[in-house]
DNA sequence: TATTGACTTAGAGTAAACTCCAAGTAATAT
DNA sequence: ATATTACTTGGAGTTTACTCTAAGTCAATA
């Protein structure tokens, strides 16, 4: 698969592709005899798993260090283990954060639908 | 309240208060004859608001938006009821792909929690 | 009184994650 | 054969959200 069409089922730039494989978030592609990428399903699959993770918050960095210690091997479980745990610790704080939010973005919005009614804001502890 | 007691009280440094009131995400906070902030409990009300959004991921755009909204007047119930329904679609989204990404590092540290125990990773049909 | 420390502003610098550009090579359509 | 288009690399530029620095004012303590 060309990098272009890559770019096309992902919805992601062929230029975040080359970076991506650059900084080592995605491991190497092969190449064509002349130097042109071919995307084998391996490689798909990696990407699959990067950008889920990457939509979801987690940092650059993380993914790099898990597909560096994915390419050392067998030795590496427990390195992978520990890495999987405090990425899932992280999310896990995130949507905390996104629940709080959303709670008071839902108590805001249903006192903005009652004043967009009535003409007037309702008394709040907390006025902004 | 002086600039460091609300620093130390909301874990944030006195540059980003000032950065935060400098771009209008949080109205101008009054000051003492000499020019020092004094920050009023309206003051912190806003900024508690606006830490929980940040947390969220809520982007600064956004929320400097609000808050001019909310400067203008009664006029803007709509358009604040349209931004934060706005905001609040996002952090849905947001909250998706967290599920998702949480899901699959679920199952991965299930898979290597094995691993580490008996030495070699079950097959998966993602590899990586 | 001197100096230490907190505050002020404007503006420069930084980190993360892209995104774009220039210059060149390769493949393809006319 | 030529023109167009897609690809390559290395490196520069951009955006977001801070973070730091310099130069100065003000308050409090030794």
């Amino acid at each position: 698969m060309t990098i272009k069409e890559v770019s096309e089922k992902f919805h992601i730039s062929s230029d975040t592709l080359r970076y991506y494989e650059r900084i080592g978030m995605l491991p190497p592609v092969n190449r064509t005899d002349s130097g042109i990428r071919d995307y084998t399903n391996e490689d798909l699959n990696w990407l699959e798993l990067i950008l889920c993770m990457r939509n979801a918050g987690l940092q650059i960095e993380a993914i790099i260090e898990y597909v560096k210690l994915y390419s050392m091997g067998d030795a590496t479980f427990e390195a992978r283990l520990a890495l999987l745990k405090e990425q899932r610790e992280k999310l896990l704080c995130q949507q905390a954060q996104i629940i709080k939010a959303l709670d008071r973005l839902s108590y805001k919005i249903s006192r903005y639908e009652v004043a967009v009614k009535t003409g007037s804001l309702s008394w709040d502890n907390e006025k902004c």
